[in-house]
DNA sequence: GAAATAGTGTCTCTTAGACACTATTTC
DNA sequence: GAAATAGTGTCTAAGAGACACTATTTC
């Protein structure tokens, strides 16, 4: 601890791993850079940090060289890195969690995958991906997460469905409504959308209008 | 795979800083490094990241000659970096939550501050100061965070305190200790502590019996 | 009409907080 | 006894989930 400058040796190599999520068909999926060549590994996607270069300007690089486009959301979560081997053979990676919504394409080079089907990535970027869901879960309650992987107008049936892939739990649709409805949140289109059978359902916007109280309750079942 | 591996040269400067909470004299209170003569401006503990060294091993040693022993509790979370310096020069921090129990010593040369007297830091570590309690907020559902700043034997008095503390509210006593009851978390002692005038208050210990529902309600009223 | 989906009204059960109390200590 | 702190019993209000319904569409 006698040195406070460190000497340039000290540097480490750091990859920026990016878990972009997005709704296909009713099922949650991951951004993948699909496999080029025979034998070589599907991938996220990812840039190196380089140098001398701010977190957010590389950040802002690794959106538009992987999804060519700002996601709908992002936000970046604690690094990991110990053991597993990187693409890169960083030693360090920062994960960036990212949002696009619905039905948004894949660049050239990569593609959707379900969740539930992921192909076999390395090692690091494997416990990246396990990492995501549970990361995107935890926001939920503070960002809107649920409302980036919805297009602009979206259904309830929708909004809930997408609740209910993120918790992994089924939700009751009327304390579902009663409870987003209280939050005055979205915000009722003069739209209905009918698809197949059934009564067509009113359009809303994500439109929060008040910040409410954010009296968190203290929580003590899910400590142990 | 050799085409990806970018240049030694795209290493970053990373720099571990060290967030550790304390309790003292009721106050939530933060370690510091001293100023150790005039001009030299107070800090947090901090290490460098050296190229080549796993996390756990980095985070272990900044635990060693940082706070001389390991916390009672520690997480990594999300880096930062952006424009504002840092001591070392590293243009990123990765930030180290931890946790010391109440009374602990402050390992020589630096001391602990209440949080709500911090003394003037770089930028960088201004903001790590910044996000440090709301971090620790978000984690104390899901991680024995408020048991961690208190000894092994503690009254429920003093853990609605610590409670109270890192929420920034007061709790209704009933409440609290219905929820602790119901959630099978702590362990009464044969035990009693007097201080000063009052009943004796009894002496529990963290002891999680069960692992309950997990059963997050939808919070829809932090949005917006 | 049957099937399917959207949307709502009401009941119950749980729980957070308010209130009011009892219990045990020091002074 | 007064003051202070520990600890508890009961009521109330809000909210989550169950249940049962109505509404509107396609087939």
């Amino acid at each position: 601890m006698s040195s406070r400058r460190p000497a340039a040796a000290s540097a480490a190599l750091v990859a920026l791993d990016c878990l972009c999520y997005s709704l296909r068909d009713g099922r949650l999926t991951l951004l993948i850079r699909s496999e080029q060549e025979r034998g070589v590994r599907a991938e996220l996607p990812w840039v190196p940090l380089p140098s001398g270069r701010a977190l957010t300007v590389a950040v802002r690089r690794l959106f538009v060289e992987s999804l060519g486009a700002s996601p709908a959301w992002s936000e970046t979560v604690a690094p990991i890195g110990d053991g597993a081997a990187h693409p890169s053979g960083a030693e360090l990676s920062i994960l960036v969690l990212a949002l696009m919504p619905a039905g948004a394409e894949a660049p050239p080079g990569t593609r959707w995958c379900p969740v539930t089907a992921l192909p076999a990535l390395g090692a690091r970027q494997a416990s990246a991906a396990a990492i995501g869901i549970p990361a995107l879960r935890d926001r939920m309650d503070r960002s809107p997460v649920a409302f980036r992987l919805l297009p602009e107008a979206f259904t309830l049936s929708e909004l809930q469905q997408v609740y209910e892939l993120l918790l992994g739990r089924r939700l009751h649709k009327a304390s579902f409504r009663r409870a987003l409805q209280g939050a005055g949140l979205v915000e009722a289109m003069e739209e209905w959308r009918s698809e197949g059978r059934g009564r067509p359902a009113q359009l809303y916007r994500y439109s929060p209008k008040r910040r409410r109280s954010g009296r968190r309750p203290v929580r003590f079942d899910l400590l142990g």
